[in-house]
DNA sequence: ATAGGGTTAG
């Protein structure tokens, strides 16, 4: 029966040579036919039974191979078989096929034109499908049957398309077939005219549970979980017994509702009525528990199931991805392999997700080739979205750029993803620049994810006048009391050093979570209100807040900046013995800060001594910094020893030892570290000060002449220096790292970057008006003396926000007295 | 050979 191949020519033979594989297909295909045919085609009078064949079909190629064997067989022709082909590329997912094949049938019956209808619908070429239905309608070759419109209900993207087919329906008298009328419902529900929809089901004469579960569900598509439960409660209300269809409805609402109980009793539910069992009820269960968190009752029902398909592996990965578990979920994708279930497009998103978890830089290579290689990332931009999130989370930031730029549709959370990428990687003006990109995007409409990824931005480089803009934005959607957006205005106005305005709206925000309280906390830790940060988290217990570990963070460094080492210590003690948090390296380190930077210097060496953690370079680095501002070079060292160990990349911790040996005139010390760095290829980072005037952002580099205006502002700093040193001022040349002359001392001092900002701000701002700088690295010793009596013969207020916290000046005094 | 209502997402 081979003969067949000769002949086997025409359109559908493909033009190269079929590799390998596909001629196997091919062949075992023909073999199949072979045999069927040796009492079949031979023998006139029997038909072949094509049913096994179109069963055997998996993949499109195969379909392909098919196809042109029933051409050769001459039995594509027939309406029947052709409408079976058009049915089966369908279930495969080409919809050109299908309607490739269609248009090629002369004579189409209602089989036809409604397996065409649903190979649009089945694909989600919706707006096809509708234009379908009108090409349909307008043909005279055929008349719609109530098989036809069911699938177009549930394509149409608008009550507009929707009402207009339900016209056709109640024309032909269609309307109330029960498949139809449940069509109906749905279709209203979805688009909330609830009140047609009901109309429809209480007229109905005979109502199924399909109905009941178009309603239902039509109710939770349109985001009313309410109404949802509602009917549900009617509809047990008159003696109806939930379904599994019902179940899986429901169980997402429950967990939307965070209803844990609701969940759980509907859970015993389906076990009493046996519909534990379902594939989609079980599956239904594992998101629903691991949206509540509960990872142990999603894990029982996953090793419960019978029959498990692709959703149910998805959801125990995602499940373990979304509470952070991501190497638990690379074992599941592991035994979903070995079970041999073909990843798709979602389960890709949640090992995006994981590995921007572990930081896992060789897996994000294999996700993202693994992505491209399917194509995945042309066809929907959720899956470019997790790459670039995963790249950003990685702090492969180029790459996520790349991706991002690559992504031939972008919406909302794409732009979102990229501006939080930069904010999040310490590149605030590139992500003010993404930002500003996207507003020019017309059919980019911002969300709330918009402005908790701009503001962070802005509260970085103390951009107060974009961001208040921003507020005013915010405000007219009515989005500045939601939880998160409220707590980033709080957090933006607090570090631009407007207190009394992140208070104001604090208390504007709802204050259950612990979110807005952690922020207050911190703004007043780094305005050196530790005291008040203290009284706050009093309050917030007093109102059964519970606080988490980021409150104590806050906390704890904010003790830290006001010196309040045995509050510090009663908050370490409280997180322990009364919330039962385990502190992290960040609250360890947070305390070797404090202990240290109070003059502990030997108590924060032993407490760092008893850890029972690893310490990292954070916990060395506090205890690194102490040292410089106490000056002690032995243990600074000795700190500095352990560091590198840990961390012998981060310039900062070489400059803070240079530092401490320069202070005490260690020449050679200096000279030694500052080799040691540059033969590890590592630069000092650029000192910069930033001032914001007309909205605009003018940032001043230590020693840097470029500025248009640097002639006056130096003449000014002249003027200023000599005014302070009237009133005392002696520049602290220990403050100066370089081995120089005197005078070329003084100069180094007066050309820091915060001075050369201060000095602009007083030339181009109306007298007595505040001045707000940034700067990157932390304010200097001599600055700091210079600062306040600037304040003084000025009058004005100067409020210097560091790379540490704020510098509050006015009348020849600092907020922090001096604690710094 | 065709039809309604169901589970996973950045």
């Amino acid at each position: 029966m081979f003969r067949l191949l000769p002949t086997y020519k025409g359109r559908h033979l493909p033009k190269s040579l079929p590799s390998f594989r596909t001629r196997l297909e091919l062949y075992s295909i023909t073999a199949t036919c072979a045999q069927l045919s040796c009492n079949g085609i031979e023998n006139e009078n029997k038909e072949i039974d094509f049913e096994i064949l179109f069963n055997s079909c998996t993949k499109t190629q195969q379909a392909k191979n098919l196809h042109a064997l029933l051409i050769v067989a001459g039995k594509a022709h027939s309406i029947f078989i052709a409408t079976r082909l058009v049915n089966l590329y369908a279930h495969l997912g080409d919809v050109s096929l299908s309607r490739q094949t269609f248009s090629q049938i002369r004579e189409k019956d209602a089989y036809t034109w409604n397996s065409m209808l649903s190979a649009y619908v089945r694909n989600g070429h919706f707006h096809e499908s509708v234009k379908f239905l009108d090409e349909m309608l307008s043909t005279s070759e055929v008349r719609p049957d109530f098989y036809t419109f069911p699938p177009v209900l549930k394509a149409c993207g608008n009550v507009i398309d929707g009402r207009r087919i339900h016209c056709w329906i109640s024309k032909l008298g269609f309307e109330w077939d029960v498949f139809v009328a449940a069509s109906l419902v749905h279709m209203y529900c979805r688009f909330g005219s609830f009140a047609v929809a009901h109309k429809i089901f209480t007229d109905m004469p005979f109502r199924d549970m399909g109905c009941w579960n178009a309603v239902i569900s039509g109710f939770c598509q349109h985001g009313n979980a309410v109404e949802a439960l509602s009917v549900l409660d009617e509809m047990r209300l008159e003696g109806v017994k939930m379904d599994s269809v019902t179940v899986s409805t429901i169980l997402p609402i429950c967990a939307q509702m965070d209803d844990m109980l609701r969940g759980m009793l509907i859970h015993l539910y389906a076990i009493k009525h046996g519909l534990e069992f379902d594939v989609f009820v079980s599956n239904a269960l594992i998101n629903m528990y691991a949206k509540f968190g509960n990872l142990g009752h999603a894990q029982v029902v996953f090793d419960h199931m019978v029959l498990r398909d692709l959703v149910s592996w998805n959801s125990i990965i995602s499940a373990y991805e979304q509470n952070g578990d991501p190497i638990t979920a690379f074992q599941f994708f592991g035994r979903m392999q070995l079970n041999g279930v073909q990843p798709d497009l979602l389960t890709l998103v949640s090992l995006a997700s994981s590995v921007g978890q572990t930081g896992d830089f060789h897996n994000s290579r294999s996700v993202h080739g693994f992505v491209l290689r399917k194509c995945w990332i042309m066809e929907d931009v959720v899956i470019g979205n997790a790459v670039v999130d995963m790249y950003s989370k990685l702090g492969i930031i180029d790459s996520a750029c790349n991706v991002f730029e690559d992504l031939q549709f972008k919406d909302v959370i794409s732009w979102n993803t990229m501006v939080t990428g930069y904010a999040q990687n310490g590149l605030a003006s590139e992500a003010i620049e993404v930002y500003c990109m996207m507003q020019k995007c017309k059919d980019i409409i911002p969300n709330q994810g918009t402005w908790v990824s701009i503001l962070p931005a802005y509260a970085h480089v103390g951009a107060v006048q974009q961001g208040m803009k921003t507020h005013g934005r915010v405000f007219k959607v009515g989005l500045h009391l939601d939880v998160f957006v409220g707590t980033c205005l709080v957090d933006l106005y607090g570090k631009c050093g407007r207190l009394n305005d992140a208070m104001s709206l604090f208390y504007e925000v709802p204050r259950t979570s612990s979110v807005p309280w952690n922020a207050i906390i911190s703004c007043h830790g780094i305005h050196g209100h530790g005291e008040t940060s203290l009284q706050l988290f009093r309050y917030m217990l007093d109102e059964g807040v519970e606080p988490d570990h980021v409150t104590f963070v806050s906390l704890l460094s904010a003790c830290s900046h006001s010196g309040l080492v045995d509050q510090g210590w009663w908050c370490f003690h409280v997180m322990q013995e009364e919330c039962g948090i385990k502190p992290s390296l960040k609250h360890y380190g947070c305390m070797v800060d404090l202990l240290g930077r109070a003059g502990n210097l030997e108590i924060a060496y032993n407490f760092i001594r008893s850890m029972p953690l690893k310490p990292d370079a954070s916990v060395w680095g506090a205890l690194l910094g102490a040292c410089r501002i106490h000056g002690n070079a032995e243990l600074g060292k000795l700190a500095s020893e352990r560091l590198f160990e840990v961390d012998s990349e981060n310039v900062g911790y070489y400059v803070l030892l240079s530092n401490i040996y320069a202070n005490v005139g260690k020449w050679e010390g200096v000279n030694e570290v500052r080799s040691f760095a540059r033969g590890r290829g590592l630069k000092k980072t650029p000192g910069w000060s930033s001032i914001e005037l007309n909205n605009r952002i003018e940032v001043f580099y230590t020693g840097n002449q470029s500025h248009p205006q640097h002639e006056a502002i130096y003449m000014e700093l002249e003027i200023l220096t000599a005014k302070i040193k009237s009133l005392g001022y002696i520049p602290d040349y220990s403050f100066v790292l370089q081995d120089v002359e005197e005078d070329e001392k003084e100069h180094i001092l007066t050309s820091h970057s915060e001075r050369l900002a201060i000095a602009y701000g007083i030339i181009s701002t109306p007298p007595k008006s505040p001045i707000r700088i940034f700067k990157n690295l932390r304010v200097c010793g001599d600055c700091h003396n210079a600062t306040k009596l600037i304040s003084k013969i000025t009058d004005r207020e100067i409020i210097v926000r560091d790379s540490n916290r704020f510098h509050h000046f006015k009348d020849g005094i600092c907020s922090c007295g001096d604690y710094w």
